[in-house]
Formats: C-alpha cells, structure tokens, sequence
DNA sequence: ATTAGCACTCTATCCCATCGAGTGCCAACA
DNA sequence: TGTTGGCACTCGATGGGATAGAGTGCTAAT
C-alpha cells in the first residue's frame, strides 16, 4: 500500500475519530480536531483517494467517511501503535483473575469473564488443545456392576474423566487389571498417537476373555477420546445489546443467534488456528469485518491470542467486538489478560 | 374473584385475543371474533368492571385492553384449559431428548436445549438437589504430589469428583488408608448430614499424623459440600430478541443482562422452590410479571416443574418467557420435556 | 340489564418543509 | 503540481401539521 504520509495520518485520523464518535467523519470535522496543516479541501482530495482504494466509504453520498475493512485491517497492520496498559489497569485485571482455584477449566473461565468486564465486548476461550500433551495416569473405578469413570492424568496437569458403560458382570479384580496394562503401555504417549489400536494392542495379555475385553477397551479409548475435545467458554454475550453497534436489535439477534451455536464458533475458532500455524504470524489472530466466515459477524472484529499451558499444550483466548473498536487498547488488554493466564497456569503443570 | 359468567368468558377471550396479535383488544374486535350473544357496549360496561377489579388495563386512554399481572394470574389460576400434546409434538420433543448419553449432567442439558427449541423461549434447568442423596463410594486418587482427586459416587446414580491439595509427602498408601476409612464410615449418610465434624470423626483411627490427616479431611469435607452445590443451564438466551415483547432493545438489555448472572437466577429458582415446599401446590410454579422479584423480568413469566431423580432427589426445569405467552401449550410442553426427562433418567438409578 | 348513538381521545402515519453537515468540482494561486 | 476558497448540490434527520382509525365513556331509550 503506497501512501505518502499525510494520507496515512488522515485515514489515521478517520478511523480514531470514528471509534470515538460513531459518526461518519468529515472533512472539516477532521480539520478542526486534528492539527493537519492543510484545508479542508486538500483533505477532501486525500479522502477521495482514500475511497478510491478502497480505504474508506461513504454510509451516503453527502455523509462524512467511515472506515472499511480494509481501512481497518491497514489500521491495524501498519498503523496503530500499541500501548501498555497503565499500572491501574494491569492492577484491575491481576485482581480479577482469581488465582486460587483448583482446576485449569476455572481459571480459564475467569480469565474469559474478566476479558469481558474489561473489554466490554464478548469474551471467549477454547480449552487447552491437549492432543500434544501425554497420559500420566489411567485407573478405571468400578462405579457398579455396568458402570465404570475412567479417570485420567494429563502431562499438562490436566485431570479427565468419564463415566462409561462396561459389562455387567466384569470383577473389580478384572477392570484393575485392564486399567493397569492400559495404563503401563500408554504412559507418556502424547493423545493424538493413540488409537483404537493402540488401546487394544495395550489391553492384551490381561486373561480377561476376549469380547468382554474388547469392549472396555473401546470405551477406555473413546474416555481418552474425549479428553482432548475441545470446548468453548463463551461469556458477556449480552455485552452486545450495549454496543450503540448493534442497536438495529436485528444485527443483534443475527449476532446472538450464531453465538449460541457455541459448536460452530469453536469450529470457526479452530479453523483460524489451524491456518495461523502454517503462517510466520506472532501469536494474535487478528479478523476484521466480512474476513469472518460466521454468518452475522460483518460488522464485528474477532480478536484471539494464544497461551500456553505447556510448550506443547496451548488454547486461545479473545474476543468478539464491533470493527469500530479501539483496536491498540483491546488487543493490550487481551494480551495482558493472557500473560496472565500463562503465569497462573504453570502452578498447575 | 366472584366473576359471572360471561365476564370470565370476556377476560378469557381476552387474553387469548392480546396473546394471538399482541395488539390490545377492544370491544369490537372481541365481538368481530368471538360468539358473544350481545352487544359491544354490554362488553364495554363488563371490560370497564373486569378494568376495576384490576384484571385488565389500557396501555392509554382510548386503547383497547390488555390483561394485567393480576388478569394473567386468574387466567391460569382458574381460567384455562391444558390440553395435552398432540402426538406428532410429543415424538419430536422424544426424538429430541437423546438417550444415548452418558451422564445425568448431559441428559439434562438436553432437556434444557430442546424446551427452548419447542417453545422458543428461554429455558432453565437446575442440577439436581443431591443433600438428600447419599454415599456409595468415595475414593482419593493421588495425581502428583500434592494433588489428588477425590472421586465420590451418590445414591442418585452421579458421580462427582475435585481435584484437591494435599500434602506433599503423603504417600499412596496413607491416602488410600484415609479414603477408606471415610468411605467406610459415611458410606449411606445423606450428603446434608456430611459436617466437616463427620467427616474428622470418620477419619480418626487411621494412624496417619495429625495435622496432614486434618487437612487431607478438610479438602474431602470440601469435595463432599461441592458435590451438593447447585447448578443453573440456562438455554436459548438469544430467543428473546426474537420475541415482539422485547423488540424495545432496553428491555432485552435489562433481562439478558439478569440472566447472565446465573448465580442470581439459581438463587431465585431456589427460593421459589423453597417457597413451594411448604405449600400444597401441585409441581408447576408459575411466577408472572410483577411477581419475579428479579430485575428485569416485569415483562416476563416464569414457569418450572420438579422433576425427580430418585424420590427425594430432584430438581427443576422450565422457561422464562413473555407474560403474553400461550400458557396451556407452554406448561403442556413443560410437563411432558419433565415426564422425558423423568423416564430417561431412571436409567440413572 | 342491554343497546344504539355520539362526542371525544389518543396514537400511528404520512407528508412536507427546513436544516445542516458533507461532498465534488472548478478556477485561482504558489 | 499540489493546495485552496468558493459554490452548487445531496441526502438524512428533525419537527410540525393533518388525517385516519380504533377505541372509550356516557346518555337515553328499550
């Protein structure tokens, strides 16, 4: 994009002017807040030109100018400057995130909900991806005949389990038996290289008879299955009837609507991710406008970064805000929130 | 209420009328669209004494009528008729309401999800009161040193677990020596008569030193009062936009900003539940407008029913909707979701 | 007790005039 | 060539009538 400088101060300006307004900016407006040596009407060639890139547009023919998505997404590449938070802030946010809970999913939790109450906007996480991490740890309880929790340990201090369906007239003596090969052969490999055949494979030589093994087996496996599942932790969804944004009640419910479908989001979510790790991008996932493939989400940005439970164990955290967003403050305050996140979960690996 | 005949007939067409448009119905309408044998102006001396006696009011002064909180509540009290479901209805809330899952948590969440889906509000569930189950099985897993999971297993079929801390140089076997001992000695005691008093007294005797015993006991004193905590689903919130009677954006703002704070709603559900105990009521509790003592609800109908997990366990499931809300369907569709629910969950037990 | 008739009330809607912020363009200027 | 003042034009927002329509309460007659 070769713009000279006078042009990236103004669609600067328009868009700073307009995150704080909500009022399409012209050309006079822009000269009496802003210290351009120049006209109005040398403004008016700039923003022109700025149109004609496709930068900014116009609501109305006779209406001031408003930042496009592709103005935004400029704006953020290359011109915003991002700014610590202040110490108040910082403060703010370290006492929110409650560092006393038990369980990686409650800090999680609150870190997204203290995202929301900072940023005003909705909130979200994706658990840890736990694919990479290993198996510590596999016992299987007898609950009662038929009924059994598999309980694992994860390397990244992660705790899962899962109530399954197991033959009525297995013995406690047989089920400690098939824990504990599962267990002793599985030890340390990472979740994404078991498979149903390597549970099998594990389970052999227990003199447990065949069917009957067969079967817990497949549950065992299906439990560890579903400990690297991935949720989604949505919060201050209501967040968004407060956004001048999205006071037209049918954008809102377009946007509500496809935030309850939490699945989709976290696909979406996931998607992002995936192409973001075939990139040279440091860790923040930036879209903006129409670059979101969720249907409602024209007028919203979609703000994720990465934490790290392990080096290998990592999740995203962010948030979902109109575009007219002060982009520099909320990406801090996303950034903030996640060193945080990092720090108070090494206490659990 | 000592109301003749035909001015019940009057209130009741006119509920159904306002709740069909969500227009407020005048005397000519009425009798445009019911078979009354007499003139708009008898009507209009019956509304004007229906107006008196609080049951209907006019939005201004020469609009039609609209039933009040008041009229609303002699509707359902005395007025309607609850027709069951037709059977096309009834197969698709059972389609619905999969059966194939393994936990209670998962079965309800279930139920939660498609009464909102088939009444198109929101819907509420609360997890099920286990202080009258009791234990079968409590075990302490150790995890690393330090931390254990304490995993206990209640009449009710639910099996709960939290991960605790421990001392570090507690060794497996005095672990396991603690659990059984409280396992041996609170198996079959309901979860309300579990005191951190019970639970130190269950554990003397098991020759691990004082003050590691004491707070290994404290933390499954913990675990135990966590498994009793209440738990709120909440569903469909993005529903309500949908609805007419909040297309006034404050009002939509209002009530989702209560409903985000689940604590608040769980509370609520609790004391009316609390409420109800005492009295002869039959299972539904049906809270309209006025009566909500939540913020933001004025506009809206609260409907519950009990359903049952065992005999003394249960809990509740139902809506939140507008005041002008078909109530014969709705409570149908309630009652049945909760016989579903009840059914399904004896596979539990 | 019921009814027909009537004057009155109040909202919703449409139309129209006006205002004002903003634009594009042109001609002049450094 | 880039900058500027000037000007005609556009278009949404605002606000003031005028009108229509549905509904009411009251009165007098049945």
């Amino acid at each position: 994009m070769q713009l000279d400088n006078r042009k990236k101060e103004v669609l600067h300006a328009i868009v700073d002017d307009y995150v704080s307004t909500n009022e399409p900016v012209g050309s006079k407006s822009l000269i009496e807040r802003h210290n351009f040596q120049v006209s109005s009407a040398t403004l008016r060639n700039d923003m022109a030109e700025l149109e004609h890139l496709g930068l900014i547009e116009k609501p109305h023919t006779s209406a001031g100018r408003i930042p496009s998505d592709k103005g935004y997404r400029e704006y953020v590449n290359s011109l915003m400057t991002i700014e610590e938070l202040s110490p108040k802030e910082q403060l703010e946010i370290e006492k929110r995130i409650d560092s006393s809970v038990d369980e990686v999913t409650d800090l999680i939790k609150n870190a997204t909900h203290t995202l929301s109450e900072t940023t005003g906007f909705v909130s979200l996480a994706m658990s840890p991806r736990l694919k990479k991490s290993f198996l510590k740890q596999l016992k299987i309880l007898m609950i009662e005949p038929g009924k059994a929790l598999v309980v694992m340990v994860l390397s990244a201090g992660v705790v899962k389990d899962k109530v399954v369906r197991i033959p009525n007239f297995l013995s406690d003596e047989q089920i400690m038996k098939i824990s504990g090969a599962i267990e002793k052969n599985l030890t340390g490999k990472p979740l994404d290289e078991i498979t149903l055949v390597t549970v099998e494979t594990a389970g052999k030589g227990t003199e447990v008879p065949e069917p009957l093994l067969k079967q817990v087996l497949y549950e065992a496996y299906a439990a560890i299955k579903q400990a690297d599942e991935l949720n989604i932790y949505l919060d201050g969804e209501h967040r968004i009837l407060e956004l001048p944004d999205f006071n037209s009640l049918g954008r809102a419910r377009d946007l509500l609507g496809t935030l309850s479908d939490s699945g989709m989001v976290a696909g979406y979510v996931n998607e992002m991710e995936n192409a973001r790790e075939h990139s040279t991008d440091d860790s923040f996932m930036i879209r903006i406008g129409q670059e979101i493939t969720l249907e409602g989400l024209d007028d919203c940005s979609f703000i994720t970064a990465t934490y790290n439970l392990t080096d290998s164990v990592s999740g995203n955290i962010g948030v979902i805000g109109p575009k007219r967003m002060l982009y520099s403050k909320v990406i801090s305050q996303i950034d903030f929130v996640k060193k945080k996140l990092n720090k108070e979960m090494q206490r659990f690996t």
